[in-house]
Order: structure tokens, then sequence, then C-alpha cells
DNA sequence: CTTCTTTCTTAATCTAGATTAATGCGCAAG
DNA sequence: CTTGCGCATTAATCTAGATTAAGAAAGAAG
């Protein structure tokens, strides 16, 4: 259990690293993403402060993931297969929880919703990153998220 | 820890109830599942043998999700409160990265994709239920799974 | 301040998948 | 056997969001 620091933009990890670290994120704010076939980035989750952000790749598989700084970022780095120390369940629990919501959002809820759901939850994360990265969050394109803010804005006024 | 039988089609979990049981799978199949405000059903999560279904909702809130059996199931039923019991982490582990694969895959790939995906990751459970589940788990109307099969089919020939 | 690069917005077009509707197929119940 | 209902398929339309393209705005770098 070692403290670093990152600089903003740098990569703590790639896709098909052996690595089974856990990222233990105590200032600034990370991202986790994956990039597909088509070189499209995919933002699996953001790592405020509090967070927990890893692969869950099991063991010794090679990561999916791509994890990087998207601030200056103090963390706490731990070893998955280090369980000398008890773990606490509950932000497990906690975590998978986001995960849930996540995933019946995506299958039923419409673009505006996913948006109108995130600035709630998320409120100041909206304002630490670009829009291109919430739209990635969303699932959505830049120029599709910039129709919604419009729509949202003009339904609040 | 006491270990129950259901007869399919018994629901175990309600929507709005204040339960936080956790159901291990012993024999049969179980899904977990959502009901949005068109009264359509999105699929969580199919539960077959040796997986643990459960609503992650953090300890006392309503619970988000309806549980129900597809098939005559033997399970387990656990508290999620009472951790007397010392946690093993590793199922919690693979069905984090069951999720997280599960919204990568709902962000980046098609229908077709999703679908060749689940048939060679469950092709058991395929066999074991209708393919409007199937549809629902993936995201996807029946009619559209309709198509992507018969796409499939061709492309196998 | 000026230049370069990245981000955001707006608009025109295109497409995967939704919706609607009609038909046929099991299969359980009487 | 036959009636009825849930399930699957097919086809015609429709639509949310993708793609493409082009400018405007806003940072970063010198």
């Amino acid at each position: 259990m070692k403290q670093i620091i990152v600089k903003k933009g740098h990569i703590l990890q790639r896709k098909g690293d052996l690595s089974s670290k856990v990222y233990h994120v105590r200032r600034g704010l990370l991202r986790s993403y994956q990039i597909d076939e088509k070189g499209k980035e995919h933002i699996f989750m953001f790592g405020p402060e509090g967070w927990i952000v890893a692969d869950s790749n099991s063991g010794d598989e090679p990561c999916e993931l791509y994890i990087d700084a998207l601030e200056d970022t103090t963390l706490i780095v731990t070893d998955k297969n280090i369980t000398t120390e008890v773990v606490d369940p509950s932000p497990l629990i906690k975590r998978m929880g986001v995960l849930q919501k996540r995933i019946l959002m995506l299958m039923s809820a419409s673009a505006y919703h996913r948006y109108e759901h995130f600035i709630h939850t998320y409120p100041d994360i909206l304002q630490r990153v670009p829009q291109k990265m919430i739209a990635s969050y969303l699932g959505i394109t830049p120029e599709a998220l910039s129709k919604v803010k419009g729509e949202h804005a003009r339904d609040r006024s």
C-alpha cells in the first residue's frame, strides 16, 4: 500500500497489461475506458475523490481497460491478489449498485434521460471534464450530447 | 443460511420491497429484471446454477429489481446485512467482471455482436429461455433479434 | 498578442433498431 | 380434437441517434 502522485494525462494502465492493481483516489480524477475496433473511446467510469478504479479482470488475465489521470491525482495503489488485508465489502457493494444502475439506464433510458441522471448524480464531474467525455460515458456522440443539452436547457426555462 | 425450493414462475422479490436477500442458485434458473415506465421488461441478469442473484441496493433502500424463477429452482438464501460469515470476494470480482463487460458491450457493440457474444458466453441459457427474454437481456426487441438471428445463420453457412 | 490545436455547436443526411401490424406456430386447457 | 393464447417471424414504416461536414469558440504554446 503505497501512495503516489501522477500528473494529468499520465496513463496508469493499458489494455493488455498484466496488472492487477487497484487505484484508490485520494485527490484528483481518474478515468477508465475502452478503445473499440474503430478506435473510438468508451469511458467505463470516472474516479473522483474517494472512488476505487480498477479493471475487473479476474486475476492473471490481461486488462481490458485503459486507466489515466484527467487531473493531477493522488492515489493509493494496492494489488487484487494480496488479500492479507481484510476486504471491506461495502465499497464493492456500492460499486455494484452503480454498475447495475448504469446497465439499466443504457438498456431503458433515452440519451436525454441518461444525461439528466448524470447531472443529478455527478454534478461536480460535469464541471471538470470536457463534454466529449460526458458523451462517451453516456454512450452517445458529442454531437448528440450537444443537441440534448439544448433541449434540456429549453425545458428548464 | 437456509435452502429452499421455488416453482417456475414464483416471484422472489418485487421492486419496492425492503428485502436485502442474496440468492445463491444450486439448481434451476432465476432472472432479475426491471420494468420501466412504459411497462417494458429489461432483464438485468440470468442466474443459472452456481450464480448469485441479488439487487445491488445499498442496505435499507427499497429494491429496484424483480427476481423470479424461470425454472423450478433450488437456492440458498442469505442476507446482505448479516456479515458474521466471512465474505469470499472472488464471486463478487467475477460478477463485477461480467457487469463491466456488459456495460462495454452495450456502449460499443451492435445487436449482432452482442448476440454473438451471448451465444458464445451462455450457450446453455440460449436453450432454456424464450427468445424474447434473450432480446430483453441484449437490450433489443424480439423483432430485432429475429432479424439478427437470420443474418447470423446466413453468415455461418 | 498570434498561431495551432482541441472542443463545441449547428445542420444535412443516413441507418440500426423501434414500432406497428399481420401471419403462422406451438402447446396447454377444456 | 379444437379453441385460445403466448411466442416467433416477416415486412412496412418511423425515429433517435450516428455520421459527415463546416464553422465558431476556447484553450494551450510560443
